[in-house]
DNA sequence: TGCATCATGTAATCAGTTACATGATTTT
DNA sequence: AAAATCATGTAACTGATTACATGATGCA
């Protein structure tokens, strides 16, 4: 029960639409968090009624207009509410580790090429992330005499996780690819 | 939707019941894929009227009966059928990124005892991992002239990625830490 | 006597996914 | 002329969580 506080996080960085939020779960956010444009206009009205966030017509030139949504003292309140109480240390949902343990009633090669697809999707991962640090989170840390943002150097440290991560699945996978190549010629 | 395959693949290791099944789910397959009891046995009443698994009463002594379940020939095919379907690598869920990230619009400092509480828990389940792997992966690969047992291996493999995950999680945390001091006494 | 473990379930609710729906503008 | 992007939603369904419920045995 989170996305209506990564709702508030996101628009607290930055005010915007439900259209723009629900563009921002399938970058940024959605890198630890996803949710579809449908999910997101329920939760946005639930929200709304709560007075968790306040909803503001504009209208745009050559476009159909948008609801702002921005986040007055409540929705401040409720966030700051959830981030002080405890929250589970969460267990992983991984369906390829359930694929791999159930090759072993299947043919284990028949996973090489799932496997390879998954490594793929994880290099561009990777290599998206480390484009988006090099853009948003370089130089400034040499910048002398400049005030240390919070923001940024808390949104860094999410996005050096986010590669940690996808290094270590790369590095997994590897181990997981030579696993079945071994299962494959050993007999 | 794999749940049902993840009881498939726990079933095909080793025949059981409802409640031995919700222990697993506790303790081994429960580290990628986690489910309650209540759950479990909704979803093998849908699984046995499918015909994906057999029911055996198996009455105890000084214990109430309980029912073992089995997978037939059309389990193993429906089990086969989804190894052979893609699936999308997955997304992670991350409360705690939220947290990090949301900490940017309330105190940062406060949020350094919850991500302490998260490393000892990482601490603890990396040492629970070494120590099943000690248990069961230790020997055997010396052991000359056995032959290869796939199932093994691949458990080994999935088991080697949850204490891969560990210590990358660690290492981030440790990271985490760092930087939530570092806001906390430069200013 | 009370608590933990073994064993199985129902009911209500909440969260998430998939399918369907509309309509304007901009790009190919 | 067709496809993509911007923008917002409803409806139906499936999956997951939480609360409630029962009853035996074994141990402290």
């Amino acid at each position: 029960m989170a996305l209506e506080h990564a709702i508030l996080v996101s628009l607290l960085e930055q005010p915007g639409s439900g259209y723009e939020l629900a563009r921002r779960f399938e970058r940024s956010i959605g890198y630890f968090w996803n949710a579809t444009h449908q999910q997101i206009y329920r939760v946005l009205k639930r929200m709304e009624s709560d007075g968790w966030i306040d909803a503001r017509d504009v209208p745009q030139q050559a476009r159909p207009d948008k609801k702002e949504y921005s986040v007055p003292a409540l929705g401040r309140a409720a966030l700051s509410q959830w981030l002080h109480e405890p929250i589970e240390p969460e267990s992983v949902r991984h369906d390829l580790a359930v694929k791999i343990r159930g090759a072993a009633f299947d043919d284990p090669a028949a996973l090489i090429r799932e496997v390879e697809r998954h490594h793929r999707a994880h290099t561009d991962r990777l290599a998206h992330y480390l484009a988006g640090e090099r853009r948003d989170f370089t130089g400034s840390e040499a910048t002398a005499g400049s005030e240390p943002d919070a923001g940024r150097e808390l949104q860094h440290v999410v996005l050096r996780g986010g590669i940690a991560y996808e290094r270590m699945t790369l590095a997994w996978l590897d181990d997981v690819l030579a696993t079945l190549h071994r299962l494959g010629t050993e007999r």
